[in-house]
DNA sequence: GCATCACCTAGAGG
DNA sequence: ACCTCTAGGTGAT
């Protein structure tokens, strides 16, 4: 099957789009990615302004890719939004076409709770376990690829069973929250049209006095906002994009805070609101493309050095 | 409020 | 082989 990028859907990147670390899912063979996406084995490659691609078991259309990629994005004006500086025209211009991807919010929130305090090779590692061992094999190409798993096999598997799969101190995390997900407590799709602040509210909410979902505070809210339900201008703070802020933005920080920040290399909550705030306000409605793009480029950056 | 600290584990780098 | 540092933070104190 073929997709011709139309003008809308220009420019777009592949590579960049599945290499930058938004998605986990994902590993590049031969000149083809392949990804288990929504029950699917999907293979793509970009020649120029065409993606060619096949999925298996079901075909899915163009209306999947475009739907899936965010190809409905007006890049070119999200990209003219947040290039505000000479060093973010930089950045822009290194990772041009780069897109956010739309993910399912529960294989989004599961991933972005397995993800904290954890290497990118390292998190790919678990959720791939996760995959293997609770989720539905499927051959294709001549190799097994597995569908993430449910909420409903994750809730019945236990801690004990999770660990196996080196989730640690998440395994409870993961566990509860996928039992808040078998029983239909949450719909995170009613999140998407609202705004950002009440959809983060709702995420964070507590209930007798504990966390809706354990394991997710302002990080991985702001993960799932951004890549599985449409809040554009979330934008997630790391230590890479804290380094990016410190680095590149020092002139909008209090010299206090940016002085202590330095100093440290994790985040405190405290800094969070801060970088996290000026992020928002800076780049303003497409604030969370900014950040994929500087996220992108530090961690580029140090592996080339 | 708010700052500090422990936490499971394993990849990356020396 | 072995050791240290760090990793897309969160929750408890």
């Amino acid at each position: 099957m073929e997709f011709m990028l139309h003008s809308v859907a220009t420019p777009f990147n592949l590579d960049y789009t599945l290499d930058c670390g938004q998605v986990l899912r994902w590993g590049k063979r031969g000149g083809w990615w392949y990804g288990v996406v929504d029950g699917n084995v999907m293979k793509i490659r970009q020649s120029g302004g065409k993606l060619i691609y096949h999925t298996y078991p079901e075909r899915l259309d163009g209306m999947f890719i475009e739907h899936y990629f965010r190809l409905d994005d007006d890049l070119p004006r999200i990209l003219s939004k947040i290039n505000r500086d000479e060093k973010m025209a930089q950045v822009i211009h290194r990772f041009h076409g780069l897109r956010i991807v739309r993910q399912k919010p529960w294989e989004c929130l599961i991933s972005y709770i397995c993800a904290t305090y954890k290497n990118i090779p390292a998190i790919k590692d678990i959720l791939l376990a996760l995959s293997r061992k609770f989720g539905r094999g499927i051959k294709f190409d001549g190799n097994r690829f597995y569908a993430f798993p449910t909420p409903h096999v994750l809730a019945k598997a236990g801690t004990n069973e999770l660990n196996v799969c080196k989730l640690g101190y998440r395994s409870p995390y993961v566990f509860e929250t996928a039992r808040r997900f078998a029983c239909a407590e949450l719909d995170l799709d009613s999140l998407r049209n609202i705004g950002y602040e009440e959809a983060k509210a709702r995420l964070l909410a507590q209930t007798c006095g504990h966390k809706l979902l354990p394991g997710v505070g302002e990080k991985v809210a702001d993960c799932v906002l951004l890549f599985s339900l449409d809040h554009l201008d979330a934008f997630p703070v790391d230590v890479w994009v804290k380094r990016a802020v410190l680095e590149f933005y020092p002139q909008y920080l209090d010299p206090m805070l940016l002085e202590k920040a330095s100093r440290r290399k994790s985040i405190t909550s405290h800094e969070y609101a801060v970088i996290n705030s000026f992020g928002r306000r800076y780049f303003g409605e497409y604030a969370g493309y900014a950040q994929q793009y500087l996220f992108y480029y530090m961690r580029e950056r140090s592996r080339e050095r």
